[in-house]
DNA sequence: GCGAATCGTAACTAACTAAGTTACATGAAA
DNA sequence: TTTCATGTAACTTAGTTAGTTACGATTCGC
């Protein structure tokens, strides 16, 4: 898994589990689809088990499972709880004290705010199933041509 | 210089550079302003070089000055001459062929687009002016309080 | 109950990125 | 011609994150 790809391999993950809802997919099988490890699996995609996106369970027959339907699993929830912010630019002071500074970040603090509510207004209207539906499009276009081959 | 401040450090510079029209900073002046090496100022400014926000000048007497009125420079302007993304996550595709990813890589970058322009639409709007009008109206606050006290 | 399968998580390693530093060539002014 | 400044390459250091190993806890099938 490439760096800053978190966002992009966890909706990877979903879509594969929303593509077979009937079974729970192991974090190995989920690794492969990403190509790393189990362990990262997990540890990503921790967070979306707290809230409620996923639910996991152990054991012999045990894997990871949708929580709810996708089509109530928007990317603004599943973007929270991964945990990272969309606008990762600092604004913290370096130098206490300095007007310059302040005057500096309580503009982009602002910019941020709203910026960010932007962001998640808009990814809170995309849900999972506005994915699968994507990838079932995409694979009956391809299941289409190679019969007309 | 922490990490992911490069655009609040750079805002930071270029307001002491309006509040001193007069005379070229150095980049030893610059970096004390925001507890860095000369050196990397030089870097990380180059860029708003070449965009034309600021010009350069060796030698005797040299060092840095805006290129153009504050009030003809936007944050949009300084953000892409820094060479960053506001929006840092990938969409590089990990597993060409996989028709999950390829839905999930068009939605995102979907998404990136129009996040994008709506981004930099605001940061248009913010100018140099702007900060340095936020400073002095910072500034006169503590001198009247300082009075007052 | 036993063994296999699976998650949960801690601890460590490796790879990558970006800042910091050193060094020196280039250029301009006194 | 000396001094002060940028330009830039090369290297070092620090911090972050993915990857890995290891092992305990849990669940199912037999």
């Amino acid at each position: 898994m490439k760096r800053n790809s978190r966002l992009s391999s966890t909706l990877h993950i979903l879509v594969h589990m929303a593509d077979a809802p009937d079974r729970a997919l192991t974090s190995e099988e989920l690794a492969g689809f990403i190509h790393t490890n189990p362990v990262v699996v997990r540890r990503t995609i921790a967070g979306l088990r707290e809230a409620g996106i996923v639910t996991s369970s152990r054991g012999h027959g045990g894997g990871w499972q949708l929580g709810r339907a996708p089509d109530r699993i928007s990317l603004a929830e599943i973007s929270a709880a991964l945990g990272e912010t969309l606008l990762p630019f600092s604004t913290e002071p370096e130098s206490p004290g300095c007007l310059v500074e302040q005057a500096v970040i309580a503009v982009l603090d602002d910019f941020r705010l709203e910026a960010e509510r932007l962001l998640i207004e808009r990814l809170s209207h995309i849900t999972l199933a506005d994915l699968t539906a994507d990838f079932r499009r995409r694979y009956d276009l391809i299941g289409v041509s190679s019969h007309a081959v």
